[in-house]
DNA sequence: ATTGAAAATTAACCTTG
DNA sequence: CAAGGTTAATTTTCAAT
């Protein structure tokens, strides 16, 4: 079943909980047997755990990872935006937007002075001018933009959950 | 296996392999039999077409989604970090370190008067004050930081893949 | 390269400590 | 809550097309 509702609060995590979590963020797949015995309990009790995490909203979704290269998109962009006006039905409807396209890998809403930061990824920096044209430059409710370039993408390693009591 | 090497070139994809990359990042966890029902093929094929599209250093891995808040990470940042010099050894030093931090999510490359820039997810603004300290301004490579408070993450929809022959 | 059916592995359930 | 044991489902392999 899916996490009853979401807007979030903490929760509480042992040491296996958090052992498990390290391992599925690792590997969504891995199969519970080894689950289990990495983490030292029984199968049916990491089913068990995996499902309460899922249950209690920790654990979101399984996603495989795409290499961008393989699937034609070699160039990354960030791209940071201003609106012109600041209405909640502008930003609404951006905030709604842009997340569609396909090629937005990640849009962050910010404070300071610009308002988005979009992350994409296109096939080659021609794509990269058509695509902000395209999207930002037409679009009526867009002030500003500044486009940078992704050398390299480095993901964290989703490392070590914090021991608890985020006070 | 894996994938045997990576710097990475674009790959024939025909149609129902890029419904299978669909599938496994909308859920990596979706059974085979049920991967095969929505792509139109039989389950063994399934599985043939998923091990040599990881083989081919398509699908890359698979990781499960942890909700932030629940595991007392509440606040995010971006961070954009510039540094004193440029050398390769500064530059690759950094480059290992960051991403190696539990609160760091994403670091990005990038190109302009600015090195890098970077997601953290921290429990607190106090904390997030105390990481920016600890972490980057007592660290003689960086020259300059500039903190954003992240209000909102949407991540992309993966969404459909260009259609090939990336030009 | 794709399939269908057999063999092996894995997950789900239920009962007991 | 956790563990063990049984049944059900699923993945995996493989010969054949």
């Amino acid at each position: 079943m899916a996490p009853s509702t979401f807007p979030q609060q903490p929760v509480e995590l042992d040491a296996v909980d958090r052992r498990i979590i390290q391992e599925l963020v690792n590997d969504a797949r891995i199969s519970n047997a080894l689950l289990a015995q990495r983490t030292g309990i029984a199968p049916s009790t990491a089913l068990l755990r995996t499902r309460a995490l899922v249950e209690r909203g920790v654990l979101t979704g399984y996603h495989a990872e795409v290499s961008l290269p393989a699937v034609g998109r070699s160039v990354q962009a960030l791209i940071s935006v201003r609106l012109r006006v600041h209405d909640r039905v502008q930003i609404d409807k951006f905030t709604q937007k842009m997340p569609q396209l396909p090629e937005v890998l990640s849009m962050f809403h910010t404070s300071g002075v610009t308002d988005y930061l979009l992350h994409i990824a296109v096939s080659s920096t021609e794509a990269l001018r058509d695509w902000v044209l395209d999207y930002l430059a037409t679009d009526e409710s867009v002030g500003h933009t500044e486009t940078t370039l992704v050398f390299g993408h480095h993901k964290g390693l989703g490392g070590p959950i914090p021991e608890n009591l985020p006070n």
